[in-house]
DNA sequence: CCGTAACATGGAAGCGTTTCCAGTTCAAGG
DNA sequence: CCTTGAACTGGAAACGCTTCCATGTTACGG
C-alpha cells in the first residue's frame, strides 16, 4: 500500500476516468468542483503520490533545476555553501528540486555530459573563472541557463550579479573614515571577475580620498582562508593599520595570523572583509563585512528561469 | 538536431530494432559484438542522450540519490559543506546523480513530500540532531537510507560515522602532552550525539591523564563560528592555556575572539579543533585538528546505498 | 546431413502520466 | 420544447525507453 498507488487507483475510486482525476489533481480546468474535490480527498486518502518519471516524460518537464558550483568553491569557501544553500532555498519554495553538479577541473565531457541528460529544466551557475569551456557549452546548449556573477567576455547571458566595485570602494572608504591611514588590501585570484572588480572598488576608494595608491600594500590570497594567512602576515608587516579582505575567508585568515603575533582586532587594526560570510548572527565588530544578498540573488536567479 | 535524437532514430539507422539497441547501448547481452559497435558508434555521431525520463518510467531505477541535510548545517557549518562535497563528488564518481534537500525546520511534510516522489533511488541523511521525526518517517519508507552520524536512539540504521569519543580524547592527551595544564573546551550542542561524544572525550583524557575535570572551563557553543568566540571569550577569561573546541569552527571563532584582546595562538593558548575544515591545506600549527575523511565517509555512504 | 541447444533478433507490451479530441451533459435563450 | 454553445467527461494516443517472449539464425556433435 506504500508505493503501488498510481493515478488509475485514484480514478477507478473516484469513479472517474484518468484523464478527468489528473486535470482534478493539477488544478486544470475542465473538473466540475465536487469532482475535483472528492478526487483530491480520495487521493491523499490513498496516500497517492504521482510518479514523477511518468509525469517528466508525459510532460516534457521535470520541476527539477541543476546548479553548477565549481568543486572547490564549495568545500573551501562558505560562500559557495552560502549560495548553494540559497539556491535550494529558492528552489525549494517554488516547488522545484535541485540536482547539484560538482565542476571539477577536468574537461567539459564529465560536466556536458551528465548535464545534458534530460532530466533538468534549467540551469543555474554560480560564479566561477567564468571563462571556462564548459561554461560556454552550457550557454550554448539548449537549457536556459543563468549565471551568478559576471561572465568576463560575455554578455549575451542571463546574470545576476553583485556591485562589487562600489561596495568593494564603499567598504575601504569606511575604514578612511574610521581613521585608517594605511589600507591594506588581500585581493582575491586575479583571473576571476569578481576579484578584479574589488580590486578596482580598493583603488577607486583611494582615488577619491586623493591618495596614492600604494602597491606594497595589496597582497593576493584565493579567496580560501588559509591563503589569507600569509598574506595578513605581509600586511601587519607592513605596519597597516587597516585591512579590506576581497572576501570574509581571507579576513579571517588574516586575523588569524595576526593573533600568533598579538596583534589587537579591531584595536591596532581594523578589518572588513566581503561576503557577509563570516559569522552567521551579528558579532561585535571583530570583522566588518559587505554583506551579499544571497536570498535574493538566490530567487531572481531561480526566477529568471 | 540538439534534442531529438531518440533510440528509434538510432535503431533505424543503424539497421536494427530499438530492442537490440539498448541492449547495445546498456552493455547488455543479446548482441553480436560488431552490431553492438556499430550501433554505438552511430549513436555517439547522432549525439544520442537517452532521456532520463524514459528511462526511469521503464527501468524503475533513476540512478540518482537525494542527500538531505539541516538548512543551516550546510549554511553555518563548513563541515556540512565538506561532507555535501563529498557525497556529491562520490556519487558522480559512481555516475549518480544528487539531488540536495535542505531540511528545514518545519514538520516532516515537506521534506517527506519531496523525497518520495519516486525520483530517488537512495537517500543519505547527513548528521543531525537525528532526534527528528522525519528522520525517522524517512528511515520507515521503503527508501533505502542511510545516516552520516549517529542515530541517538535507533540501531537498526544503516549509518557511517566517526570515531567521536576516542579521537576527541587524543586531541586533549595531545595538548596535555604539550604542557598544556588548563584545557578549556568548548562543546557543541549536546542534543546532538557527536557534540555530545566529543565532550565525552574531553573528560576521558582528564581521567586517563588523572587530572580533575574543571567543569568551570567547559563552555558551550553551536558548533557555528560566532558561537566560538562568546565561548572562547569566556575560557580566555579563564585563564587557559589550551582549548579543545568541538569543531573547527568554534575553534577559529576562538581565536577571534583572542585577538580582540591580544592573545597569542600558538604562543599563549594551545588550539585545537574537530574536522579539519579549518584551513584547505596545510599551515603552520595556528589551530590544530582532527580531521574526518569526508571523501571516505562520502563514498562509503554511497556504496552502502 | 539432421536435430538441437545456444544465441541473436525484432515485435509488442508495458511503465504512469499528460493531453488532444470527440462525444456528452446541461442550462439558458428562443 | 428545441436549439446552441459552454462546460465537463472519457477514450486513446503519445512520451522514449526497457524487457519479455516468440521467432530466426548459427554452429555444433552425433
Amino acid at each position: 500500500m506504500e508505493q503501488k498507488v498510481t493515478l488509475d487507483d485514484v480514478a477507478r475510486l473516484s469513479g472517474v476516468s484518468r484523464s478527468a482525476a489528473s486535470r482534478a489533481l493539477n488544478n486544470r480546468p475542465g473538473v466540475r468542483s465536487d469532482v475535483r474535490e472528492r478526487v483530491n480527498r480520495i487521493a491523499d486518502h490513498l496516500g497517492f503520490r504521482p510518479n514523477r518519471a511518468a509525469k517528466n516524460l508525459a510532460s516534457g518537464r521535470s520541476s527539477v533545476i541543476g546548479f553548477v558550483i565549481p568543486s572547490d568553491d564549495l568545500r573551501v569557501d562558505p560562500y559557495g555553501a552560502a549560495m548553494t544553500h540559497a539556491v535550494g532555498r529558492a528552489a525549494s519554495q517554488l516547488d522545484l528540486g535541485m540536482m547539484l553538479h560538482l565542476a571539477a577541473e577536468e574537461p567539459g565531457d564529465t560536466v556536458n555530459h551528465i548535464l545534458r541528460d534530460g532530466l533538468i529544466d534549467g540551469l543555474i551557475i554560480s560564479s566561477v573563472a567564468a571563462d571556462k569551456q564548459w561554461v560556454d557549452e552550457l550557454f550554448d546548449s539548449a537549457l536556459p541557463t543563468v549565471l551568478i556573477g559576471t561572465h568576463p567576455t560575455r554578455d549575451d547571458v542571463l546574470s545576476v550579479d553583485v556591485e562589487n566595485t562600489e561596495s568593494a570602494a564603499g567598504a575601504v572608504t569606511h575604514l578612511f573614515e574610521q581613521g585608517c591611514e594605511r589600507v591594506g588590501c588581500i585581493a582575491g585570484p586575479l583571473d576571476r571577475a569578481d576579484a578584479r572588480a574589488r580590486l578596482d572598488g580598493y583603488r577607486l576608494a583611494h582615488e577619491r580620498a586623493g591618495r596614492p595608491v600604494d602597491e606594497t600594500l595589496i597582497a593576493h590570497g584565493r579567496f580560501s582562508r588559509a591563503s589569507g594567512l600569509p598574506a595578513g602576515a605581509a600586511l601587519f608587516e607592513q605596519g597597516v593599520d587597516g585591512i579590506f579582505a576581497s572576501n570574509d575567508e581571507m579576513a579571517v585568515g588574516a586575523i588569524l595570523s595576526g593573533a600568533r603575533s598579538g596583534f589587537r582586532v579591531p584595536d591596532d587594526v581594523l578589518v572588513v572583509g566581503f561576503d557577509g560570510t563570516a559569522f552567521d548572527e551579528v558579532i561585535e565588530p571583530t570583522i566588518t563585512s559587505v554583506v551579499q544578498p544571497f536570498d535574493e540573488i538566490g530567487r531572481s536567479a531561480v526566477e529568471l528561469l
